[in-house]
DNA sequence: TATAATTCCTACTAAGAAAATAGGAATTAA
DNA sequence: TTAATTCCTATTTTCTTAGTAGGAATTATA
């Protein structure tokens, strides 16, 4: 089952673009330093999301990275789809050659949660997880929170 | 993200205990034949069921096991509960220590998905997985699928 | 009472994936 | 020309899950 970093720590770059969204570039660093995560990973996670469009950089020196589009049109989903692929739970997409599927009693089970999920996910945009925001006002500080 | 082979096979097993109770016990070779799964492990995830109370064991010669209780009564959440504690999503209960968390904008939505897993698992018992069944009937030889 | 079938228990090992790091190439504003 | 930045790819580290091994304890039954 798979709900990880890549897609924890993407979501939560995702969040800080959107509440800077309209303000220019924002580098790397400043994301990593706001949202205490690591600079080199998060390198490798802005990849694919630039690549399928949620992201767009600047190269170069005042260069940095922006939503693609509106913190509205942006759900978790596109954004986890980017970063694992849809399968989350077992059973779904994962494992298509487990011969046992024809007559595994447990399989319902597992495609309904996933589908639960997947629904939870579409359903929320990146505009809502900023408007509830997390109870206290986001922090400047390094907190190392991981 | 955790809903691991722990719980796929242990629910498995438990499935397979449904199908046959009140028809005395059953040997664990015979579970892991029947379902196509690696007895030794088996072996590991049947101890934590029997202390939780969802699985009875008789030992020694014709010995084996039984469900606890009927499979009306037993829910796929009271396995995961025992097989791997109740923190599914991310930021569940898992890190409590996140220093992030009073100020993070993600959580809320992690804690949603939680709790729609363990809606769904609440809603599923073993009676329900059997009576519904995976299509085709279950077949006794060995299949290799894990 | 001896034996074989079984569960019980604990430790160990292996494999794989996820997480993180490293280092340099390419680009571009000033 | 330089410094700031993204881009790219490879490598290393860490960790968890998955699986294996071997023997002790228990008990029906011959």
């Amino acid at each position: 089952m798979k709900l990880t970093t890549r897609t924890r720590y993407g979501t939560r770059m995702m969040v800080e673009l959107a509440k800077h969204y309209h303000q220019g570039p924002m580098r790397l660093n400043e994301i990593a330093r706001r949202q205490a995560l690591p600079v080199k990973y998060l390198e490798q996670i802005v990849m694919p999301l630039k690549d399928a469009g949620l992201i767009k950089s600047i190269r170069g020196v005042r260069g940095g990275h922006m939503l693609g589009r509106s913190p509205e049109e942006i759900t978790v989903y596109d954004i986890m789809k980017v970063l694992e692929g849809d399968a989350i739970a077992p059973c779904s997409q994962e494992f298509p050659e487990c011969e046992r599927l024809p007559y595994c009693e447990t399989k319902v089970l597992w495609q309904r949660i996933n589908e639960k999920i997947i629904e939870e996910l579409k359903n929320t945009t990146l505009a809502e997880l900023i408007e509830q925001g997390g109870g206290r006002e986001t922090n400047t500080k390094q907190s190392g929170g991981r």
